[in-house]
DNA sequence: CGTCGGTCGTAC
DNA sequence: GACGTACGACCGACGT
């Protein structure tokens, strides 16, 4: 038995239904539903994973009336008709199913029933070994022993056992319990007060309803039951005929052509990313096609040399380097690849420090031959986060010139709302491709190697690899930009920003190690007494540093006034805002505030900025990610230098450690009120043009607008609530939010509301159009170009779309004044060259860059910096830029 | 022992 | 539910 070939016949029809209700909602991002697609297809990849079937078919209902509808005209009369959600993916899983290989047979006139009915019995016959695959119950009529009926989802598998066991039947006496017990599901009628128990029931007794009948008289007894089976005899008898599944439909009874070959992974892929299936698309994505490309290992002198002729020669390629980490300023030079055509890759090893066979040229002579052409401006470059090749490659005298194109940043202007514009990512979006994994070469976790330590043979195609799809699509991408209208914004902003952030970076700034290290001490003390104090109000040890810990100290044991849940309600929420509340009746809360501040302060920035300290700089190299934030701002990390503190006084501390080389000061350029000058801009509205003409306070502007006053009488904190008021514009804050910032009732902050939409209608008619636009387009656009798409502004769900409608609005403000900075940075470096300046632009916080500056040089850095950057780009307001000089960053601000 | 979601806090 | 954009420390659940 064991070694007969075994056959699955899945109900298709049925699938189709539980995979649509079982999985909520997905559809693609232009709205066409996957949901049923999805479920489907997760099922039958389990059905195959977990069984490899060699035999397998899905068979469909096919639309329209049935033999059954000719014997009763009320068959299925009560199904609703398949809903248009569902209607619309029937193609979607038979293509799928179709990819994967699997024959589809449906009939006119039949259901699926019948045809596995059909192919049960045919396949036995043939000696298989049959798996009905279903939800349904109306299958077990047609198991045998040699055919088991298994639902895969819930995981059970019924064969002839199970049904005695359960209903203490054959299955073929299953037809006759439905006969009787009907089906409103399929609205089969059977008998009238009998239900599923009675009918297994009499049909264990009788042994059919032909038995039945031949012997009514024994339930005479049973009145009512004798009355309704007298009643239905015809219907009783028509309802089991309806019930019976045909096994004996004219088909084409070769079984064979069942037999399953391998998937056709390329056209599951192509279906899988149509669909949207990421991570189903990433799994039958393959592997690069070797036999297409070309990787070559160069390790000669002359071929180095002729390489370098032939690049000279294209003007443009693609280039990558292999290092020993992540980070581009501690990174060593392992390798360097090259691509100047599709499907092309060379790998040039040099510092590979297990080379095995081979042999490399000493990375001095192999660097001197490169030099010229890296360093040539009118050879393109092209890269894969091309600001890290160039950084390593400054590091070893190499100042790569002519980078004309970056595929990450490409990647990312193209949709800046995707997350990971890795070069895996591009390929696999573009050419379908699995790249070679870093890990497959050097291996995962602590048994990892660095880079350095694969041996030469086995690093080559993985460079060569990156270099050449770097190079591929390049192509594709830059034809992509110039269709969307991108290619501009890349060009003029984010091409040039890539240096100029990767000298930044290599700059570093300055942090008093020792000023830290005391900083430490001191945090550290205080937090110690705070500990005890706090395990003595609690009245016990316990994990200061969980808030969920600290739930059950303050809200059980304590039985302190609780306030609020977290936001996702898995516990208390013990948020600032709640401690100070709790602070006016118990100290513990209050300690913990302290204790909390000290602790982040010491974790997140004393601790980690310690840590960053470069060894051989002294210095801290923060990265400037400008591929990550959707609205075309930069990011910083490792350390995020974008978040140091500076509005309370312990935090202050830490940004008092950031300071200039010797003989240098450090000098801040702020732009004042940059967002709401973008949006006087867009929103060409004419009392905010006139503010900032006039160059008034625009919070006291506010003030005056909104509560109607006169100037005299405006105290700080009204300018305060019109600062708030202010900054929730930008944001798209509602009459709540107001409410609850500034402590008024809901019904004065929406007066405020009103009132400053009245005032500013500019704003109010921007803030309609920026929605309604969007909602048209599901895109938004910066005043450089810059797109975000936003498709969730569509969305059925009140909460999502509101969402994306104030994202919406704080898009174009946001990202406008983010090109705004991008390009004053480009120019300030520019300026900096020409002026033969020894100031450096060392960092960027959004509306600020920060310059460290030689004494001498400290007024004229400020004039060329207040002339650039308040001319960057003409806007309808002018701009401003605030200058601050001190001997610490805090100072300088 | 790594990953990941949740919570909290810092900046603009 | 209720204000946009980030980074990152810590906890705790979960999987290997």
């Amino acid at each position: 038995m064991a070694d007969s070939k075994k056959i699955f016949l899945i109900d298709g029809s049925a699938f189709l239904y539980r995979a649509f209700h079982a999985i909520r909602t997905l559809s693609t991002s232009n709205g066409h539903p996957t949901n049923a697609t999805f479920g489907f297809t997760r099922i039958l990849l389990k059905l195959l994973r977990e069984n490899t079937p060699e035999y397998a078919v899905v068979f469909f209902d096919v639309k329209g009336p049935t033999f059954r509808h000719t014997m009763y005209d009320q068959y299925k009369a009560n199904r609703s008709p398949m809903p248009e959600e569902l209607v619309v993916q029937v193609p979607d899983v038979k293509r799928m199913i179709s990819a994967l290989n699997i024959p589809i047979i449906q009939k006119t006139g039949f259901e699926a029933d019948d045809l596995v009915g059909t192919y049960a019995t045919l396949a036995e016959k043939a000696g298989f070994q049959i798996v009905m695959v279903t939800g349904d119950k109306d299958f077990i009529q047609l198991i045998t022993d040699k055919c088991v009926l298994w639902d895969p989802m819930k995981d059970t598998i019924t064969d002839v056992a199970k049904v005695k066991e359960d209903m203490g039947i054959t299955p073929i006496q299953f037809i006759d319990v439905l006969g009787l017990a009907g089906d409103t599901a399929d609205n089969i009628p059977g008998v009238k007060g009998v239900g599923p128990k009675t009918a297994i029931k009499l049909i264990t007794e009788f042994g059919s309803i032909d038995g039945i009948y031949e012997n009514l008289d024994q339930l005479k007894t049973k009145k009512k039951l004798y009355e309704n089976l007298c009643a239905s005899r015809e219907t009783a008898l028509l309802s089991r005929d309806l019930a019976t599944i045909d096994r004996n439909i004219t088909v084409d009874d070769n079984i064979e052509s069942f037999k399953l070959p391998a998937f056709d992974t390329r056209k599951a892929f192509e279906l899988f990313q149509e669909l949207e299936f990421k991570n189903l698309a990433t799994e039958f994505a393959q592997e690069t096609d070797k036999s297409k490309k070309t990787y070559k290992l160069i390790t000669r002198p002359q071929e180095m040399e002729e390489l370098v002729k032939t690049l000279e020669k294209e003007k443009v390629f693609a280039i990558d380097t292999e290092t020993t980490s992540k980070h581009p300023m501690e990174a060593q030079l392992v390798g360097i690849s090259f691509s100047y055509t599709d499907n092309t890759g060379f790998y040039i090893p040099v510092a590979h420090t297990h080379p095995g066979e081979i042999e490399q040229l000493d990375k001095k002579e192999i660097l001197r031959i490169f030099k010229p052409i890296l360093e040539n401006p009118e050879i393109q470059k092209v890269g894969q986060n091309i600001k890290y090749d160039y950084i390593v490659l400054a590091r070893y005298g190499i100042k790569l010139a002519g980078i004309v194109f970056d595929t990450m940043i490409a990647s990312y202007l193209l949709d800046p709302g995707v997350r990971g514009h890795s070069l895996d990512n591009i390929a696999m979006n573009l050419f379908g491709h699995k790249t070679i994994s870093y890990e497959q070469i050097t291996g995962k976790g602590k048994k990892s190697i660095g880079f350095e330590e694969t041996p030469i043979l086995e690093a080559v195609d993985y460079a060569a690899e990156d270099a050449d799809l770097t190079f591929m699509a390049y192509g594709v991408l830059k034809k992509q930009l110039r269709e969307k209208g991108l290619l501009p914004l890349m060009e003029t902003l984010e091409v040039p920003l890539i240096t100029v952030l990767a000298n930044m970076e290599m700059e570093g700034i300055k942090v008093d190690a020792p000023a830290l290290a005391n900083l430490s001490l001191t945090f550290e003390a205080e937090m110690e007494i705070l500990e005890k104090e706090i395990y003595e109000l609690a009245g016990e040890k316990f994990n200061i540093n969980s808030s969920q810990q600290l739930g059950v100290i303050l809200f059980e044991k304590l039985n302190l006034q609780t306030s609020k849940k977290t936001k996702k309600k898995t516990g208390y929420s013990t948020d600032v805002e709640v401690l100070t509340k709790l602070a006016k009746t118990h100290e513990l809360p209050n300690k913990l505030l302290r204790y909390r501040t000290l602790g982040k302060l010491k974790s997140t920035y004393v601790e980690s900025l310690t840590k960053l300290i470069h060894p051989e700089t002294g210095r801290i190299h923060t990265s400037f990610n400008q591929a990550i934030t959707v609205t075309g701002r930069l990011s910083s990390s490792k350390p995020n230098l974008q978040n140091i503190p500076i509005r309370k006084k312990e935090g202050k501390k830490i940004r008092e450690t950031f300071i200039p080389k010797a003989g240098y000061t450090l000098i801040s350029a702020d732009y004042s009120q940059i967002e709401l000058r973008v949006l006087a801009h867009c929103a060409n509205d004419k009392i905010l043009i006139e503010a900032f003409n006039n160059d008034e306070d625009i919070h006291t502007r506010t003030a005056l607008e909104v509560f109607q006053i006169m100037p005299a009488f405006i105290t700080d904190d009204l300018r305060n609530q019109a600062k708030a008021i202010n900054f929730g514009i930008v944001y798209g804050m509602s009459a709540f939010r107001l409410a609850n910032e500034l402590n008024i009732s809901r019904k004065m902050a929406t007066t405020y509301i009103d009132n400053y939409f009245k005032r500013y209608a500019g704003v109010k008619q921007f803030i309609d159009n920026t929605i309604e636009e969007t909602t048209k387009t599901c895109e938004v656009s910066t005043i450089f170009g810059r797109k975000r798409r936003l498709d969730d502004i569509r969305s059925s769900n009140t909460n999502i779309r509101n969402f994306a409608q104030r994202a919406a609005i704080n898009t174009p403000i946001q990202g406008s004044a983010a090109d705004l900075i991008k390009l004053a940075m480009i120019k300030m470096e520019a300026a900096l060259v020409k002026n033969r300046l020894a100031s450096k632009m060392l960092l960027s916080v959004h509306d600020e860059i920060i310059f460290e500056t030689p004494m001498e040089e400290k007024d004229q850095l400020i004039l060329i910096a207040r002339e650039i950057m308040e001319n960057v780009h003409p806007l309808k307001v002018p701009l401003k830029v605030n200058f601050g000089v001190g001997e610490t960053w805090a100072s300088a601000h």
